[in-house]
DNA sequence: CGCTCATTTGACAGAAATCAAAAGCGGTGG
DNA sequence: CCACCGCTTTTGATTTCTGTCAAATGAGCG
């Protein structure tokens, strides 16, 4: 808060950062930490924009200080697939390659610590101990998302949308920083419509409806609003995923 | 071939690796090489045999010379979920984790250069040029799996099936190194028996037969032995696909 | 040859997609 | 404040696809 300080706020404004030791940034120290201040700044996405096109140059990669990003597979016919969902802390965009094979998303307003791609992979290449942080990241990403498809392949659609609630109660925990206990219940918070969800799961909307309204009806979730659910039955959420406690934890800290 | 040579078999053995120039090991210069040659030793596991268990420590890694792993996802009941299959060239294990989080057993034989996990990490760490090279190779497995995944949860079972025999048709194109034409038309090799490949596309054997059954009945491939099929209509197995042919190839090089 | 196991075929039940329509929700303008 | 409009979500009816159970066929092997 010094005028000294002042004089260069990008080199400070990691240290303020609420995700800084999520992600690859822990692994810099003081100097490089300054580095990565030089080269990034926010960016500010408003719900339902695009961020990065599928096919397109992907000239840049960020980090999601807050918000939830799709990540999608559109096709040539416009049918959108989803392939996956980005939280906070989640790395954003393709490094080490020219163009993007998907599609990223705003699906609630975003807050993107963003960075040019180039200038990105420079500094990986400056610093091993960042690259390795990456590497690391993206072992952790693809195990996570053959977990995934394990599971979405080898179960029917009520469970895949257990298993789905289930990882976004968790979610959703962890974003309630502040004190909020409008219920002694778990609140979920659904980041995306009901046809993305379907597009999610490999469903329809329909179906996906019909799997809803059976939760409610057997008192597992109540809906506040479309966007909003309470959990009022972990256990026989947990019972409908087909997993045991143990499996989904270990889902969890998946984005895709 | 010399006697000076011969001393020192580990320091060439790379060199005439049949895969040397399509794994990590393209980006090792000669003293590298010899590094690499130190660390890695062929290892040979017979069809059936379990490489990595899940959960067990993998206490090594290494890059598949020959043959094709099933890299799956058994669950505690026993019930086994194939995730992925590996490749020539592939990658297989998992560096920096304490275990793996996937089973990885020999669907044919195969031939393996094996390499202590806790050297090759140290390696890495020493050469920042090939952990790049590994981040990279990551980063594309990535990218293939989420799209393997989009293209599994979007479409029925003959989509996912035809999508499956395209993109073998295309590997054992590759694999007929030797000119074998023992008929104009590709011949596509299955390296899994029926109940994983019904396991791996999220289906039955029974079901998986009737649509075997539907293709060779509509003409589109031909059944010489149950692991060995002939593609008599490509243009036909595409179209049952539900992707266009630039999609498709996309996905290729995909493993998972 | 007789055994076992993998694959295929058949019959049926269940799950999900599709087609169609009603209900809910949010914004606009009267 | 209310009526209207467009959109999303839900519900209903029906068809299609897939899983399940059961049995037949086929392949490999001692």
């Amino acid at each position: 808060m010094s005028p000294f300080a002042v004089a260069r706020p990008d080199c400070t404004k990691c240290e303020v950062c609420p995700i800084h030791n999520l992600t690859l940034c822990r692994a810099a120290d003081r100097e490089t930490v300054s580095e990565l201040s030089r080269i990034s700044h926010d960016r500010f996405y408003r719900k339902g924009e695009t961020i990065i096109l599928r096919g397109d140059e992907a000239n840049f990669v960020g980090n999601i200080i807050s918000g939830v990003v799709k990540l999608s597979n559109t096709s040539r016919d416009g049918h959108e697939q989803l392939v996956g969902l980005l939280f906070p802390s989640d790395f954003l965009g393709r490094a080490f390659a020219e163009t993007s094979r998907f599609s990223y998303e705003a699906a609630t307003d975003v807050h993107l610590c963003q960075m040019e791609r180039r200038s990105f992979e420079a500094l990986l290449s400056r610093h091993p101990e960042i690259e390795h942080e990456l590497l690391v990241a993206t072992l952790d990403e693809l195990d996570a998302v053959r977990e995934w498809s394990a599971m979405m392949s080898g179960h029917r659609t009520m469970e895949r949308l257990a298993t789905f609630l289930f990882t976004l109660a968790r979610r959703s925990e962890s974003q309630h920083s502040g004190p909020e206990p409008d219920t002694p219940n778990p609140v979920i918070l659904l980041p995306i419509s009901r046809h993305d969800i379907a597009d999610y799961l490999g469903t329809t909307p329909e179906t996906l409806s019909r799997n809803f309204q059976s939760l409610v009806r057997q008192g597992v979730i109540r809906q506040h609003d479309v966007y909003r659910l309470e959990l009022l039955d972990e256990d026989a959420l947990i019972a409908r995923t087909g997993e045991t406690r143990e499996e989904l934890q270990a889902m969890i800290g998946n984005s895709a």
